[in-house]
DNA sequence: TAGTGGTCTAGACCACTTA
DNA sequence: AAGTGGTCTAGACCACTAG
């Protein structure tokens, strides 16, 4: 590279500093950019901080913080006291995200219809995943979350029975479980695990969903714990599989 | 809160300047414990950054990074002009990722079977995902991907067929896909989507994979595009359900 | 108006890699 | 030894929120 000359080619972008956007973003956009039409190809070493630093125009707080956010992205790699390489695609470094989820939960037009809630014994699963003793009394909860009227999720779940402190309405309600996808709800909950499943929908889910036994399914297992790390609700989602899919990219994405 | 006050109540909690552990990830985990210690509770406001600056005796670039930190895995919320807050459970927020797959990939008793490698005329589907017209030639590749000689995955891929470019041996080998997963092989593709659906085993996939038709099982469509932002390659990857599953965990983490 | 977070500067020292 | 990324300082100015 000769020297003096713009790490960017014919391109010569700059940082505009009345845009709104901030400088460490359009250095991010910048160099994707570089990246998404070849200027730079996964394997390359992108022009060290100092050099960015003085293309550019920026600090080097700036210009780390731009390529921190290219490393966050999986977009490329650093390599201390080497240099900061672009990846090759990997997807080893996608994920599936619940906020479609959430969209589902947030809409007007979705409704809960209580199936059953009453008490009852511990079996050998919940009681595990419950921490407590067999036969020992358990909340149990089925729900149907609607859109349109239409059956989307079938809902079962298992909640440590506290005697001191009732069941209130409100938390059987859709706003509980929106509460849960949104952030926004109560704060019962520390933390907690999911995990997906496919699976074939049972007779007793078929009926529920209006769905044909034996068609495919996702299952969204979910345990909540408190504030103590005790386990308070294990449960599960289910959803026919022709309502629901996950989607997601890899690689470089084109500049919003 | 009393002014001068620790804000971390009994804790009392101290950067180790001597530690290895850089100091912004030291104050990450001690703002986690006292979340998790139930000191701050969702919905709280955070000390400022200004307050967390005397307090831990660090610079305000520290304090901010700290704090982006927190923001980024989703445990607070920053208003500007406000202050800082504790984000209550969010489920929307969690993400599945296929790390677990990249691991499958890498492990050396992973082997691919090359089933078949032809040519054929692009019928409805793949000429719409590749953008070529229909009966314009295509390469399909079928493979299956076994672990300790059990099959895993079964993989059907069109690629567009360049008769300048022959098909080598590697492209068609466990190398290839290992590369996809991990991000260290060539550079054909610059971005690609994925998506996951529930679907239940075909007689095709049942074969191959030694399952019984009709049980659940996984579908991980992609499709991968080169520097020019052209479609070069659509397919799926089919996994039996009971030997597959995604999991994830949401809110506040017990520091490591 | 005071306090908050959002951005940015212009350096510094260190550990590490490479030659 | 020179260059690189990793961390950190001690401020600054701005836009925004709240009383």
């Amino acid at each position: 590279m000769e020297k003096g000359k713009p790490t960017n080619g014919y391109l010569d972008l700059k940082i505009n500093r009345k845009s709104y956007e901030p400088a460490y973003i359009q250095l991010v956009n910048i160099i994707k950019q570089q990246i998404s039409l070849g200027v730079f190809r996964p394997g390359d070493k992108l022009p060290s901080e100092s050099k960015l630093c003085k293309e550019y125009k920026v600090s080097p707080m700036t210009v780390r913080r731009a390529v921190n956010i290219l490393i966050d992205q999986a977009v490329a790699n650093a390599v201390q006291g080497s240099g900061t390489y672009v990846n090759s695609i990997n997807l080893g470094s996608a994920a599936f995200h619940l906020k479609g989820l959430q969209e589902f939960f947030l809409d007007e037009s979705t409704t809960v219809k209580i199936l059953e809630v009453r008490i009852v014994p511990a079996k050998d699963r919940a009681s595990k995943k419950l921490a407590v003793g067999r036969g020992e009394p358990l909340i149990l909860i089925r729900r149907l979350l609607l859109k349109d009227d239409e059956p989307f999720f079938y809902h079962k779940e298992y909640l440590i029975y506290d005697p001191t402190r009732p069941i209130v309405e409100s938390e059987l309600e859709v706003t509980s479980l929106r509460g849960l996808f949104s952030g926004t709800g109560s704060s019962e909950f520390k933390n907690g695990e999911l995990g997906i499943e496919a699976t074939v929908i049972s007779s007793e889910e078929a009926k529920v969903l209006k769905a044909e036994t034996g068609t495919a399914a996702f299952l969204l297992e979910h345990i909540f714990y408190d504030f103590n790390q005790s386990p308070v609700s294990w449960g599960w989602f289910i959803c026919r599989g022709d309502k629901l899919s996950f989607t997601t990219t890899v690689g470089i994405q084109e500049t919003l």
